[in-house]
DNA sequence: CATGAATGAGTATTCATTCAT
DNA sequence: CATGAATGAATACTCATTCAT
């Protein structure tokens, strides 16, 4: 990579950045692309030269954002002292809404966009391979834990979606209770969900 | 109701609904107040006598279709011959997911809406009470079939989000399953979270 | 006409003349629909009130200049002691070239536009009927004066073209040589045409 | 000319091409400096080491393709077996109206270009002699043949005009009829500005 | 010579909101 | 109450031109 595209990848990287400033700060509606634009230090046009529109910057916003959840999450998992299969996927759980209440204005961001459309879409757009390492992780700890699982994508697609919508409620709204005093449900939701998705051995 | 009052809720009317033509046809950002009274056939004044502005209109709109479907839900429940708690719940679900597959702008302007937030204000907001008889005939149930549920509104509102965003996903995108052939598994779900939220007697 | 429609008129009035100075002044490409506004002393939207853009008011504008002009040539033309069909034409081809010098950005701004799409175009689009009475009035001169012309349309084409496109080199250019000095080479040119297109008596 | 130069020469070529492609295609006002250089495969600042200007290489092009034309023109006579001034004007119309016809992308650009104003420039602007060659032989012929015609420059003049705005609204917009229907008219008219211009012997 | 990333002034156009009728 | 003409701030987007490589 010549300099050129070491300079190229910075400027997006700046316009990316301070999009998300702004989107999680004013919301996505109220910035625009001049704000953008003045808090990256670049040129109105240099905007153009990289992305479409604003809507163009946000969908990979999105996509880069939760991609990079996913992978923290894995990185954590990696380093912590786990033995069961259940204990993993509450792990991540916890890692993710613990992200999300120290980070509100990412989860207001990523709000309801943490779905399995994006999931997806980080696999296919990202450059980077971040989700992809999430997801054989979990392919291989099923394996790993001899978890009878015939259809694992619908199981954590399930998962996912409760996580990402009682979030957003409890965490950002405290409705109907705080996510402190949720945890213990969705906990328990969770590993029902993996009962209806699994066969006992 | 006088007569004057009645044109007055009519036109109101006339406005929500070429609203929601246009919100569900091209979208809430790119509808323009101008659109919606030029649909609406009325004069551009007369939309500020009724709303205060676009997101007015939008937010009161989302507690309408969603307090109407569950009314309906609701009716339909009454209809029907059921006789225990977990077959009511799954009624309930396949009625509202099977308004969102017949008509699925609705879904995509509820999209992810459809959560405690607006049954909350539903609850509240909405001059009508259709919202309130669904609670109602909720909490009722819990009784009427001995059911030993703690935390009712926490259980009402985990099943809530999982139907919304799963129906978004697999009704919309058919990602990363259509919903028929996911239906057996949010049901499976679904009691299973029964589960998580009640005692067994 | 009421009130509203008196002052709706006069708004597009002062636009249409407003432009008209400009496009005169520093040319179609360099004015900018922020100039006709101001100098019309009206605000931005209100020019999109009446106008699609600058191009719909630029041909509207062509059409109603052109038509002004030969509505003024028809004019003069009976105030005027004339008693021969030729002496007719020259007499018009004498006004609007005569216009032409005193006007030049007129020249300019019609430059090469006053020819027969124009011609029928003020005859459709223009509300007033000015083109049409001048149309009128050059058929009923070669009936008045016995002139066997078999293609009025095609005689009358030929030489607004060749008095179009003269005009432009000659007035605003100077090229080959001035007007002045062309004339009785346009005025013999014309009446020669006139031969091509008529019968002997 | 050397190597380097040959390669300059094919730059500038590539880019005129590619321009005419474009304003004839999408129109003068609509091409932008980008759309030339992508069409020529070229990078945005080598267009500035050849040309001013989008203005500039219009100018050019336009000087270009006119003079082109006159040269064809006057090639095709010298082929043909012609032995009468009249016929040489008509060969030379027909020769003209024909090439529009073809091509009248051409014509749309000429357009109302193809005036005195061109027909100097080429001969000035233009490195190449062609609208030299051109006018040498019109006053070669007139000589040649014993034209007595006092101001060749008018006649000429008088005949481009007459030829280049008919063209336009004939070819272009079959208005008032078809070049086809209008050129036996246009003949006639043509050979009669002749007599205008010249005495007889 | 050639490149193409970067610039930022410039322009068209929209649209929520007001208010005189 | 209802109207719809008028407003003008706000914004997206373009594109000619430059200049470091």
């Amino acid at each position: 990579m010549g300099k050129v595209d070491d300079n190229k990848k910075q400027k997006k990287d700046t316009l990316l950045q301070s999009a998300f400033n702004l989107f999680t700060g004013k919301g996505f509606a109220k910035t625009t692309v001049s704000d953008i634009v003045k808090e990256a230090g670049l040129a109105k046009g240099t905007f153009y030269l990289y992305f479409k529109d604003k809507y163009d910057l946000r969908d990979k916003l999105i996509a880069f954002k939760a991609g990079q959840l996913f992978d923290e999450a894995h990185k954590e998992l990696d380093k912590a002292d786990i033995h069961d299969f259940d204990s993993e996927i509450l792990f991540v759980t916890d890692y993710i809404v613990g992200c999300f209440q120290k980070q509100q204005p990412l989860l207001r961001f990523l709000a309801k966009n943490l779905s399995w459309g994006v999931f997806q879409e980080t696999l296919n757009t990202t450059g980077s391979l971040v989700t992809e390492k999430f997801y054989d992780h979990y392919i291989e700890s099923l394996d790993r834990y001899h978890v009878d699982c015939p259809s694992p994508d619908l199981m954590l697609f399930t998962m996912i979606e409760l996580i990402g919508s009682t979030s957003y409620n409890c965490i950002l709204h405290n409705q109907p209770v705080s996510m402190d005093e949720y945890r213990p449900y969705l906990h328990a939701s969770l590993v029902k969900i993996r009962e209806v998705f699994t066969n006992p051995q």
